[in-house]
DNA sequence: TTGACAAACTAACACTATTAGTTTTATACT
DNA sequence: AGTATAAAACTAATAGTGTTAGTTTGTCAA
C-alpha cells in the first residue's frame, strides 16, 4: 500500500508548513504524522528524535532569516543598511512567527551544536556595522546592543508587554530605538 | 496517615522553590507532588490545574521582581536611578533565571489576565522615566526602548547568541548600551 | 524467484496533565 | 463520647506527549 516514499525532507518540509500556520515554535509527532498521512512511529525510520528534527528546522529557518536580511540590505550601507536590516528583522519575526520563535528558544548555553548553526544570523548583523570602520571590539559591543534591541523588541511585544499603552504607535517605537542606537553608535566613531 | 496538611500556599512556595534551583520556568505536578510527600492527583484539591498555579507563581515572581527593582532604585533618580534598574534586572534575571523565565514566558497576546498582573512591573520602568518630564507619549516609547534593551540582553545571553565573542566583556555591553540609551534620552530632552 | 533491505506497521512503555470515584482523617455537633 | 460531615488524601483510569522493539510489507537486485 506504500505510496506513501516519506523522506526526511517531506518530513522537514511538512514541519516548517505547520509551524508556519500555526505560529508554535513546535509541531507534535502526531500532527506531523497525521498530516503525512503515516503513523507516528513510521517518522523515526528517518528522523533521530525530535531533538534532529528541530535542528533541521533551525537550520532551515536560519537560512531563511539570514536570506530575507541579506536581500533586504543589499546595496545599502551604514544608517541605510541598518535601518533596513530592522525594518526587514521585525518583518519575519512578525510573519514567520513560528520560525522566528523557534530560532529564539533552540539554543542553549551548552549546545555548541546549535550555536554553530546560527552564525550565519550573527554574521548578518557584524557584517552591516562593518561599514563603519570600528575597532573588532567595539563592532562586538555594538552588535549585541542592536540584536537586543531588535529581539528586545519582538519578545516584549510578542509577549503582550507593550501592551499597557496599546494607543501608542509601536512602530513609532521601534524608530526611536532604532534612531537611539544609531546615535550611539555615531557618537562612538566620532561621527 | 494524613500528618500531611497541605495548603495552596504550600505548594506555590514548593513550585517556586524547584523552579529556582532547576531554573527552568515550570515543574512537573509529579515532581512536585514528590518533593511535597503527596501523590500527583491530591495537588488538584487545592489547585484547580498547572495554569491556576503558572498564575500563582507568576504573581509571586513579579511581586520579587518588583521588590527587586524599587529597592536598587529607592532615594534615586534620573540616570542614577536608570542605571541602577538596569544593574538590578540583569541580577534578578541571572539570579533567578527560572522566576525570570516563567515572567518571560507567560503572558501572551490573548491573555488579559496575566497582562493584568504584569502591570506594577511595567509602572517600575515608567515611575523612573517620570522624573525626565517627558510627555505621556515619550514615556510609552522610552519605556519600550528601555525593556527591549535590558530583556533582550538577557534573553540573547540565555540563549547563548553572545557567544560568538565571548571574550569580549558582557558586562561593558550592557553599559554601553545603557550609556546609549541615556544619551538617547538626554537628545529627547534637549539635555 | 528469491533474498535482502528499507520503510511502513502494531504494540508497548514512560512520562506528562487531568478526572472520577473512594477512603481516610479531622472537626464539629449532639 | 459517638457520630455526621466535609476536607483532603488516596487509587484507578484516560488522553496526550515521545520513543523503542519487534513484525510485516513492499521493492529492487542477484
Amino acid at each position: 500500500m506504500s505510496v506513501k516514499g516519506l523522506t526526511k525532507e517531506k518530513i522537514i518540509t511538512q514541519a516548517i508548513e505547520i509551524i508556519e500556520n500555526t505560529g508554535q515554535s513546535a509541531v507534535s509527532l502526531h500532527e506531523l504524522a497525521r498530516t503525512l498521512g503515516v503513523k507516528t512511529p513510521s517518522l523515526y525510520n528517518h528522523i533521530k528524535n525530535t531533538k534532529e528534527l528541530q535542528y533541521e528546522i533551525f537550520k532551515c529557518a536560519i537560512d531563511k532569516f539570514v536570506i530575507n536580511q541579506r536581500k533586504a540590505t543589499e546595496g545599502k550601507t551604514k544608517d541605510e543598511a541598518v535601518q533596513a536590516f530592522a525594518e526587514a528583522y521585525h518583518a519575519f519575526a512578525t510573519q514567520n512567527k513560528g520560525l522566528y520563535r523557534l530560532i529564539m528558544s533552540i539554543p542553549s548555553e551548552q549546545d555548541e551544536m546549535a550555536k554553530e548553526m546560527a552564525i550565519p544570523l550573527l554574521h548578518t548583523v557584524v557584517e552591516i556595522l562593518s561599514d563603519y570602520g570600528l575597532t573588532e571590539e567595539s563592532i562586538a559591543h555594538w552588535q549585541r546592543v542592536f540584536r537586543a534591541i531588535l529581539h528586545g523588541f519582538i519578545s516584549e511585544e510578542d509577549l503582550g508587554y507593550f501592551y499597557y499603552y496599546k494607543y501608542i504607535d509601536l512602530a513609532k517605537s521601534r524608530q526611536i530605538a532604532v534612531k537611539c542606537f544609531l546615535d550611539g553608535l555615531h557618537a562612538e566613531i566620532g561621527e
